[in-house]
DNA sequence: GCCAACGTTGGC
DNA sequence: GCCAACGTTGGC
């Protein structure tokens, strides 16, 4: 199984809107390296779904619950999404400049490349993100 | 609100 | 095919 990071602006879908709503469509995303992400992704894999811009943290985790199909959102057919459902909050959050400030995260895509809104988590970022927020990986 | 990083568009 | 201009994202 795989793991990922999803961004979002709370203004625009946050993570308590998903809870709410028990599942969500993840549109929207308008970059090949980030869709391409999103076609990688199987059922049953797991994403940290980050709050950008107001929140720049980690608030909780969700499932992939539906594998890629065409974005109706995209009038060109090119884009692709993915549904999603929420499993668990983050005890306590872990906002971006707690992974900055931690050296062993400076290889990560969320440091590296700031505007990729979907990307890869490695194994040992995913175990040490959840014992920051203080879940079970 | 600013600006750096990045992607896209369009003129040549 | 290059690159300048422009738009967008997202951290600060």
């Amino acid at each position: 199984m795989k793991h990922w990071l999803m961004k979002s602006e709370p203004e625009a879908y946050s993570w308590q809107k998903l809870v709410k709503d028990g599942r969500g469509m993840w549109d929207g995303v308008r970059n090949h390296q980030a869709a391409a992400n999103l076609r990688a992704m199987k059922k049953g894999d797991l994403a940290f779904f980050y709050h950008s811009s107001t929140g720049k943290e980690i608030v909780g985790i969700c499932r992939i619950d539906k594998e890629f199909y065409t974005d109706p959102t995209d009038k060109t057919g090119t884009f692709v999404a993915v549904d999603v459902v929420p499993i668990k909050p983050l005890k306590q959050p872990v906002t971006l400049a707690q992974i900055k400030s931690d050296p062993s995260f400076d290889d990560f895509l969320l440091v590296r490349n700031s505007r990729l809104s979907v990307m890869p988590v490695p194994e040992e970022h995913w175990q040490a993100i959840c014992r920051m927020g203080g879940v079970k990986a």
